[in-house]
DNA sequence: CCATACCCTGCAACCGGTTGCATGTCAACA
DNA sequence: TGTTGACATGCAACCGGTTGCAGGGTATGG
């Protein structure tokens, strides 16, 4: 039952000092207005008797917390820790404190999240937001609010843009020699998934190749394994994923099935999270996460210090496509003919 | 420069409902000392001005934020994310909210972390602490504190032993006719590692195998393939690494060496993290770390509530060695005799 | 019909800081 | 030497809830 020694208040460092609380206060907020050796003396005092402010008390009465939100549909996804990291990296060096939440790819556990989290914090980040736009309208009145991976006009935002690297790599594919090729898509109301898929889809196109899209349960390894009958069976020679972690799965189901890769059938990843590290190491999109939460950082700071920063800020991140080995020509075609 | 429509107080419901603050304060903590009708009248024009307690104001005279702090050595690590959420989970089901921070397995980072969180924060759960134990006693005096996986007399501590699992582990490599085998060490001053290797080290001595310790920068797969060089000159034919990620970059480079796991090869890996996935499936060791999350939050809240709870309990949770297809007999040593 | 108890509600102090304003001190300047 | 102003500090109100205590009202029992 623990003492929970008691940290003492204001009070008691001003009455032990000799000054007023106010003084104490100035002390650590604002010790220019304070002469050096009164700011010196109080800060001993305050050192010898273990003072720490109390921040429910100095958040009362600034209406600033000191906190902002990070909420992520899924903290296993290993495309989101490098986010997380350098975001919070960032709050902490101006002195911020991040809450993390994971709101389970839902959209209602999402604003759910939010309204617990209001009263707390000064801001809030959206990772890959699948909250409906109207709500989102709604919610930038009542607390600032940053999207990454989510496009709402009006509210700042940033995107990574992996079209023109997804492009690149159904040229890669055509120019090996596939003609019919799969995307492997991702959750559908995300940004992402939408604009990863009208890229892909408009090269397609243009290159006059056969796209066909299989939707994946959840952008994850099982959800990969999963899907290689389906994708396998309407012949496709090649594909890409919505993530390196589908691409792994079904790297890896094909393995299981003594099927080689890019032997048997050529992959692209996104993301480049696993894709370095995979067998054979996974051709992959390589986007800067680490950049992206780093910025969503500073623009929610920006949002709390000037209210007149614009408040429809937009960036949007550049992405590489990383050559490695699961690309080759396609296999010839087992034409299956059962009347045959 | 949005307008951020302001939330209404405490006295602007109580005016508007005629009443006390003090009611309006009741009507949402304790109902039960109002009348119905109060109650209901209250929260309707709560409803219609969109009224939120200031949940800074509540924790200054309550004395409890509702908050906790979860701080991990390495977000981005993959034994990390699961137990995160599900501490969070937990935390959430008791309307706690849970700020998370990467101490990038530094003792001084963590420190400085948790100084930072002191004030906002009514308990600390620690996974993997890097810190000295003096340290933490002296702290677990000041904050409730949980840990995850070091063993401090008189902190309330849940413990992943993996300990059966790994020794279980050197039985299966010796009986393929391993002589020698290696450790790849993870980070020496924690506890996991600590009693791991002493684990794989008693067996070792018990079977009479050779054993050769191999330090790891860090847990990572980039340190897995740092290390081979080193591995393989040591004339070892297997090992034990620290985690799977370890386990996985070693693979990584083998196979970037023509060098095939299991045949050329034998390795086990640790936390079931990645391994299911990699190409072969790797042979790890499985703890329940959703589990030990979710208990650590679970003793945290006990330690809010009764201040009578007992605070040296300990948990132990167990471990299963998942035996997949990274084990077999070594290869026939090529005995290089530069002099011959 | 009065005493008693219970139920409901209001009053006011308190939680621990912050901050605008007033006051006091002292040095510089005319 | 009197005036001015800069600087240092104190006073007290305020942030928005919570809670012990007191008081008014009503029902119950004698």
């Amino acid at each position: 039952m623990s003492s929970k020694s008691r940290v003492p208040t204001i009070s008691e460092i001003a009455e032990r000092a000799g000054v007023a609380r106010s003084s104490v206060s100035r002390a650590f907020t604002r010790p220019e207005l304070l002469s050096a050796t009164t700011v010196l003396r109080i800060k001993r005092v305050a050192e010898e008797l273990g003072y720490v402010p109390n921040s429910s008390a100095r958040a009362l009465s600034t209406g600033k917390t000191g906190n902002i939100a990070f909420l992520v549909p899924d903290v296993a996804n290993p495309y989101f820790p490098p986010m997380i990291r350098s975001a919070q990296l960032a709050a902490e060096n101006l002195d911020y404190c991040v809450f993390l939440a994971d709101f389970e790819e839902s959209g209602l556990k999402e604003e759910k999240l939010i309204e617990r989290f209001a009263g707390k914090v000064e801001g809030v980040i959206l990772i890959s937001s699948r909250m409906p736009e109207d709500r989102l309208q709604g919610l930038v009145e009542k607390i600032p609010i940053v999207l990454v991976n989510r496009d709402v006009p009006g509210i700042p935002r940033v995107l990574i843009d992996a079209g023109s690297s997804l492009k690149q790599a159904v040229r890669l594919l055509a120019n090996q020699g596939h003609q019919e090729i799969a995307y492997l898509s991702g959750p559908s109301v995300t940004w992402t998934n939408k604009q990863r898929q009208a890229a892909i889809s408009e090269m397609t196109n243009e290159l006059g190749l056969q796209l066909v899209v299989i939707p994946t349960e959840k952008p994850s390894l099982e959800s990969g394994q999963a899907v290689v009958d389906q994708m396998m069976s309407s012949g496709v020679t090649g594909a890409i994923a919505f993530n390196d972690l589908i691409a792994h799965g079904i790297m890896t189901e094909l393995s299981s099935r003594a099927l080689g890769v890019p032997d048997s059938f050529s992959i692209v990843g996104c993301d480049n999270s696993i894709s370095p590290f995979t067998n054979p190491p996974l051709t992959s999109v390589s986007n800067e996460t680490t950049e992206a939460g780093k910025i969503a950082c500073e623009m929610i700071m920006g949002l709390l210090g000037e209210t007149d920063s614009k408040n429809d800020q937009i960036t949007v991140l550049k992405t590489l496509l990383i050559e490695r080995e699961t690309i080759g020509p396609p296999r010839k075609k087992i034409i299956s003919s059962p009347d045959f």
